[in-house]
RNA sequence: GGGCCGGUAGCUCAAUGGUAGAGCACUGCCCUUUUAAGGCAGGGGUUCUGGGUUCGAGUCCCAGCCGGCUCACCA
C-alpha cells in the first residue's frame, strides 16, 4: 500500500538522520545565529559584481531550507529557501572538510540547514554562498512535492497549507499581500483618529447581522453562547459611551452555506464615528480603498479575473437606479425609474423578470415567492438578480429599502427607505455601511418587526437586543458605521478567484485517518 | 442542500474492457562552477472505498467518501 511505500521513504530518511547524528550533528538543534535572511543577502549583493564580490569576501551566516541539491562529486549546488526567495550555496569538499561534506551528501529535499561562508558569483553569474561551514538544523523526513510543478492538488494546498507555502511561491505572496493590507488599514484608521478595540466574540444574542449563527456552550455558567455573526451592537455601544471613532478587525462567524466567496469563518473591519452619516462614509471608503490599494500594489488599478479595475473613481448608483441600468436587455422592457416610484409596483417588474428568467437561454432562476412578502425586500432580491454581477468598477449601491435595513436610519424624504450603501467591486460585495439609526423607539419597532419576520420562520432576522435599545435609551450621537470583508478586498487585490485562497486555512470536512 | 466535473507511485500526469507506465523525487555508482545539472543501474502501486456486470474492470453500472466548479442562502 501506499502507506507502505511512504514508510520506506520515511525509514530511508531516518536512516539519513541517524548517519547525520552519527557525524557528530545534533538532529534537533536548538537554534542557529544568523547574520542574514536570504531576501537579505540578495537585496544588498545584487549589484555587486564578481570581481568585487571577489575583493570584499563578504561573510554570512545564512539559514534556510534545501529545495534544490545538484552534487558534482566531491562538490556540489543547493538552493536555500527563507524569506520567500532562494540562495544558491557551493559546497566543495576541500573548502567545508570531510565531516560537513558528507553531511552535504546525506540531505534531503526540504531538509533546514546553515551555512557559514562568504559570497561570490559563479560562472553563470549567480550569488551564491561559498559554504565554509555547514549545520544541520532540521531534517525532512516526509518528501517534498515535485520540485517543477509543485503542488497543484487544491485539497492538499489547503489541508497542508504548509506545504502549499513551501513550493509554491506565489501563495506567500497573497499572503504577505493580505498582511500589508491590513497594516494599511489600521494605520489609514490610526490617522483619523480610530481606535481600535476588542468586542465579545461569543455573545448571549448573536446580533448586528441577518444570518444564522453558530451555537456554543460554556460549561461554569450553563449558558448557551453564539458565536457572533457581527460586532455592530457592541462597536455602538462604544459609540454612546463615548468612543467617538472606534473600529475592529476581527472574525465573524456565519452558520451558512460555503462558496468560492463565502467561509463560515470570516474577517470583517468594521468601524463607526460619530457625528458622521453615510455620505461622510462613503468619502471615508475611497480613501481608504485607495490608500490600500496603493499600499499592497502601489496602484489604484488592477486586474483581477481578466478585469481591469480602477479605484481612481466611484461610480454612485441608487438600487432602483441600478435595476433600470442594468434590466437583461434580451427581456421585455424594463421599468423607467417612476415606474418603480410606489412600493407595490415591484411586484409587476418582479413578475416581468421571472417571465424572462423562465426562459432556458435566460440563464436565470425565477425569485423565490412567498405570501406577504415585504416589497423591500423583494426590491432588494430584484436588484441582486439584475444588477450584482455587472457592477465591475467600484460602485456604491445607495438607498436600500427599510424592510432590509433593521439598523439604518430612514431618508428624512422617503421613509420606505434608509441611508445605507453597499459597494460592489468585481461583482461582489465589498463593503456595507449605513446611517446608524439612534431612535430607540424606532430601533424598537425595527426589532419587533424582525421578530415577526422570524416568528414567520426566517432564521436570520435579527433577535430583539434589550441592552442595545437601552443604550440607544442614553443617547447614541448620529453616526455613520460600516462592515469592509478583508477575505473578498483581499481577493481583488491579489487576484484570487476563491476566498479559499486567501484564508490560509480554510474549513473543510475533517480528514479521514487510518480508513 | 441541488446540478456538473474529478480522485492512478511521495509529487505532476499517461494508460480502446485485455501484463498499470513516464518525468521528478528516492536507492547505488561516476562526476570540484551547476541550476528542471548530467551519465549508468535499480526499488517503489489494495488505480479513493464497497458492491455489481464481465472470461477479464484503472476503464462500464450502483452506492458511499473527499474535493473542485456552479446554483441556492449569505458577506
Amino acid at each position: 500500500m501506499s502507506e507502505k511505500e511512504l514508510q520506506d521513504l520515511v525509514q530511508q530518511r531516518k536512516k539519513k538522520l541517524q548517519a547525520i547524528v552519527d557525524l557528530g550533528f545534533e538532529a534537533y538543534p536548538r537554534k542557529y545565529d544568523v547574520t542574514h535572511s536570504v531576501p537579505q543577502i540578495l537585496r544588498e549583493n545584487s549589484a555587486l559584481a564578481a570581481e568585487e564580490l571577489a575583493a570584499r569576501k563578504i561573510s554570512v551566516r545564512v539559514a534556510g531550507r534545501v529545495m534544490t541539491i545538484r552534487p558534482h562529486g566531491k562538490a556540489g549546488f543547493a538552493h536555500l529557501a527563507g524569506g520567500g526567495q532562494r540562495l544558491q550555496v557551493y559546497v566543495r569538499l576541500d573548502a567545508v572538510g570531510e565531516r560537513d561534506f558528507e553531511l552535504y551528501r546525506l540531505l534531503d529535499l526540504g531538509d533546514l540547514i546553515g551555512v557559514e561562508g562568504y559570497l561570490f558569483r559563479t560562472k553563470t553569474g549567480e550569488l551564491t554562498v561559498h559554504a565554509e561551514h555547514l549545520q544541520f538544523l532540521a531534517k525532512a523526513l516526509l518528501p517534498l512535492p515535485e520540485k517543477w510543478h509543485g503542488l497543484t492538488d487544491v485539497e492538499v494546498r489547503y489541508r497542508q497549507r504548509y506545504l502549499d507555502l513551501m513550493v509554491n511561491e506565489e501563495v506567500r505572496t497573497v499572503f504577505e499581500r493580505r498582511g500589508l493590507l491590513v497594516c494599511a488599514i489600521r494605520d489609514f484608521l490610526e490617522a483619523e483618529g480610530y481606535l481600535e478595540v476588542e468586542t465579545p466574540m461569543m455573545q448571549p444574542l448573536a446580533g448586528g447581522a441577518m444570518a444564522r449563527p453558530f451555537v456554543t456552550h460554556h460549561n461554569t455558567l450553563d449558558i448557551n453562547l453564539f458565536l457572533r455573526i457581527a460586532p455592530e451592537l457592541y462597536l455602538k455601544r462604544l459609540i454612546v459611551g463615548g468612543l467617538d471613532r472606534v473600529y475592529e478587525i476581527n472574525r465573524n462567524f456565519r452558520n451558512e452555506g460555503i462558496s468560492t466567496q463565502h467561509n463560515p469563518e470570516f474577517t470583517m473591519l468594521e468601524f463607526y464615528q460619530a457625528y458622521a452619516d453615510y455620505h461622510d462614509m462613503m468619502d471615508l471608503t475611497e480613501r481608504l480603498l485607495r490608500r490600500a490599494a496603493q499600499a499592497v500594489l502601489g496602484s489604484v488599478e488592477f486586474d483581477y479575473c481578466g478585469q481591469r479595475i480602477s479605484f481612481a473613481k466611484f461610480e454612485r448608483l441608487t438600487m432602483k437606479e441600478a435595476i433600470v441600468k442594468f434590466w437583461p436587455a434580451t427581456a421585455a422592457p424594463g421599468p423607467a425609474l417612476d415606474d418603480l416610484a410606489e412600493p407595490e409596483a415591484v411586484f409587476r417588474w418582479v413578475a416581468a423578470y421571472d417571465e424572462w428568467a423562465k426562459q432556458p437561454e435566460s440563464g436565470a432562476e425565477p425569485l423565490p415567492r412567498e405570501e406577504g412578502k415585504a416589497p423591500g425586500m423583494a426590491l432588494a432580491e430584484l436588484f441582486e438578480a439584475v444588477a450584482e454581477r455587472h457592477l465591475i468598477q467600484p460602485t456604491f449601491i445607495v438607498d436600500y429599502p427599510l424592510e432590509v435595513s433593521p439598523l439604518s436610519k430612514q431618508k428624512p424624504e422617503d421613509p420606505n427607505f434608509v441611508e445605507r450603501f453597499e459597494l460592489y467591486v468585481a461583482g461582489m460585495e465589498i463593503a456595507n455601511a449605513f446611517s446608524e439609526l439612534n431612535d430607540p423607539g424606532e430601533q424598537r419597532d425595527r426589532f419587533e418587526y424582525q421578530q415577526f419576520l422570524r416568528e414567520k420562520g426566517d432564521l436570520t432576522a435579527h433577535a430583539i437586543d434589550e441592552d442595545y435599545v437601552r443604550a440607544l435609551c442614553y443617547g447614541m450621537p448620529p453616526t455613520g458605521g460600516e462592515g469592509i470583508g478583508i477575505d473578498r478586498l483581499t481577493m481583488l487585490l491579489t487576484n484570487s478567484r476563491s476566498i479559499r485562497d486567501v484564508i490560509l486555512f480554510p474549513l473543510l470536512r475533517p480528514e479521514k485517518h487510518g480508513g
